[in-house]
DNA sequence: ACAAACGATTAGTCAAGGCTAAAAATTAAT
DNA sequence: ATTAATTTTTAGCCTTGACTAATCGTTTGT
């Protein structure tokens, strides 16, 4: 099984839209993720389907195969493994980290893959703290559950980000935040859903409800 | 100046035949090293010509401008750290190092190079003993002699291999030698030109001139 | 000096992967 | 229940970069 570094993104990116390869995503959707036209992402998802990577019936969308989901975790497996090179050994922030990834995770070197994995200790989560999937693609999910949804007074850590937007992530760095962060919830202001947290046992912050709603943590 | 990966690869091998970019190649050399048909060459050639890349007269051969020599001397310095990483750090022998570093030199992206450069301990030469370009581009050649030009009993380090095909690799690993190996020239003898060294002060070996003429040493 | 051989270029084809514009299918609105 | 709006697909075009086959220049052998 060949695939092209174009093809490699779409199931990548369809991977991730359609929550982990269960559910169909629509054409539009996917064009805008790709951040490409509607007819580009058509045209892929036919070439795709003849290779019997994803399942797809015209007007209704797509879904991926076991053969597609299985690529798409490489892909993602690669991603998420250059990810923590760049972030531990190369002291990348947070907002620096993807797009780079995204270039080198085209290696198609199971060698180069392995010797990476090794060298960085095998790492099980990528610096958003989301899980690696090991080299069989099992993935290892850790129960977790967002932020606004902790009791008040109860100490969790933070274990991933939703949103990876580069305005996000900046604003968590000034915040203190990180993933494996610390946090205790102070207080919910009942007005708007804000609420207070103690970062790291040192800062005192004050987050907004839709920050609050990106970031999941583990009590 | 936006390069395409196909464009790089051309203007590294054309750099490495024309010696630096000095003399001019032909097209039929090119397409060899590229393991490409001349036709292919030939449209590339053209192309390069028009990005003012290199300079081009039909049926006589390019040269790279000095344009072309800055691209080719960026493409070659990524190539280079990226040999350094695998090598020091990943463990790859010599001869899993140079298909690997091929790919992953087109990461176009002036932080991770630097990062990389940083990370690396900011290496001046790459495994096989050849010098790493600085950002600028400089090069920073050292003297360097053939180890057959070496006068018996004279001690000296292993700085470059000349030839890197994987049979040759294999050869210096099994007989222990490697860049930076400290070797001694024990005789030469008459009748075919073969020497007998003495590698890392240890093991003694016989070698054949064909195999001795590809050995850069500094005494 | 001229034909054969060799090397370089052109012409035409193909696949990948993007685009725009237009047509077709589906869904929503009156 | 038609029309309108939206979504999806098709059709046609473009670029990159490879190929083969054919032609054009240069070089060489006799």
């Amino acid at each position: 099984m060949e695939l092209t570094a174009a093809e490699e993104n779409y199931l990548k990116v369809i991977y991730k839209l359609s929550d982990g390869g269960k559910t169909s995503i629509s054409t539009n959707d996917l064009a805008a993720a790709m951040s490409m036209k509607p007819a580009s992402a058509s045209d892929m998802i036919k070439r795709l389907a003849e290779k019997k990577l994803l399942d797809y019936r015209k007007y209704y969308g797509a879904e991926l195969s076991e053969l597609g989901k299985k690529q798409a975790i490489e892909v993602i497996r690669r991603n998420k493994l250059w990810m923590v090179f760049l972030a531990d050994r190369l002291k990348f922030s947070w907002d620096e980290i993807d797009q780079v990834a995204d270039e080198l995770e085209h290696t198609r070197s199971g060698l180069l893959l392995s010797r990476l994995e090794e060298f960085l200790g095998y790492p099980k989560v990528d610096p958003h703290g989301e899980p690696i999937p090991d080299v069989s693609g099992a993935i290892q999910t850790r129960p977790r559950i967002p932020l606004l949804a902790l009791p008040i007074g109860q100490s969790a850590q933070i274990v991933s980000v939703k949103d990876s937007s580069p305005a996000f992530l900046k604003y968590l760095d000034k915040i203190g935040a990180y993933i494996g962060a610390q946090v205790k919830l102070l207080d919910k202001v009942e007005f708007d859903g804000s609420i207070e947290l103690l970062v790291d046992q040192k800062r005192t912050v004050f987050m907004s409800s839709s920050i609050a709603a990106n970031l999941l943590v583990m009590p």
